[in-house]
DNA sequence: CTTGGAAAGTCAACATAGCTGACATAAAAT
DNA sequence: ATTTTATGTCAGCTATGTTGACTTTCCAAG
């Protein structure tokens, strides 16, 4: 398993598949996620709502009327898992479950307003640190940066990353 | 703090920092940590330990000899919650706590033989998964991923960062 | 030398958010 | 008519975070 040392490797460039660069990609994960999930948890501490919910608001916002089956996939949590937190938004008014039009076991979730506020004012922190870390790494970075992370996905919700489009604005 | 459309910025290729981009930045780092995290967990499911334990060996590994608060600083957690986690890991032989030499408060954290056998076990399968991503996207890709994500890290903890040195092999 | 405070450990109580398993209902599909 | 699917719900468990209070150790400054 272990990548042994790189001149070994007979390659010209093959320097950033070491295990130290591996190690420090690792490390560069944990660090920028904690700081990425950092803003959005400040701002929930003062509603009553979690990281879950969060999720929860995030994808409904971008695909307006996906299904509750659709969004588990999605989050990768069970049914039970979801459900204590969508019940919780539904009661509190940020998110409307309504019955599917063609299947009508199907429940399409759409954002209320209340729900949209919430909405923009997490990722309102969220893209803001996002921008200034793209502003400060530049284009050619910030390109790389989306290789990488779409290379790590798991092949089947890659494509579900890869089918979200742009519903808003 | 939303952006505007991307032609009202004047600038040429500022299309990089709309919100859609953004957002799909935000939606990657999500399902890539998602992956990122998913092969330890699954072996941690064989033992009795959890994600918290995998942190502290990582880092116990990465800087053998680091102080209990050192660690404390660099896992974001409260100390009764890291407390929990090594008193696990020394009562099962995984990770020795040497009183400090200069100052016989601190505790120097080091693995054992088997603490280092698990460390090996869990960042081998996260080290194939990192492998793989950065072959298949490339080095100027690697090279564009950990800016953007050192640009994303708190400024205190980027010098966390930075400072680890390799000290294995 | 005494004392203040830092480092570490511990106990208790609690919250969030995951999990499994079991079961209910409604509606679509066969 | 029966089976399968989508969803919801109840109960109970676990991991991992939190705060607050308290103790012990021991360095370092007064």
């Amino acid at each position: 398993m272990t990548t042994g040392s790189p001149g070994t490797q007979g390659g010209e460039s093959l320097l950033f598949l070491t295990d130290e660069q591996l190690r420090k990609g690792i490390e560069a994960m944990f660090f920028a996620y904690r700081a990425f999930t950092a803003d959005p948890d400040r701002i929930l501490e003062n509603y009553e709502y979690g990281r879950a919910h969060h999720r929860a608001i995030h994808f409904i916002n971008r695909q307006p009327g996906l299904t509750v089956n659709t969004l588990l996939t999605m989050l990768g949590v069970t049914k039970q898992s979801l459900n204590r937190v969508l019940r919780t938004l539904v009661e509190d008014g940020l998110v409307e479950a309504r019955v599917g039009r063609k299947d009508k076991r199907e429940r399409n979730l759409f954002l209320t307003t209340k729900g949209a506020e919430l909405e923009r004012e997490l990722s309102d922190a969220q893209r803001a640190r996002m921008r200034s870390a793209y502003r400060a790494a530049g284009p050619a970075a910030v390109a790389g940066f989306r290789q990488v992370l779409e290379a790590m996905m798991d092949p089947e919700i890659r494509r579900h990353y890869q089918s979200i489009r742009d519903t808003n604005s």
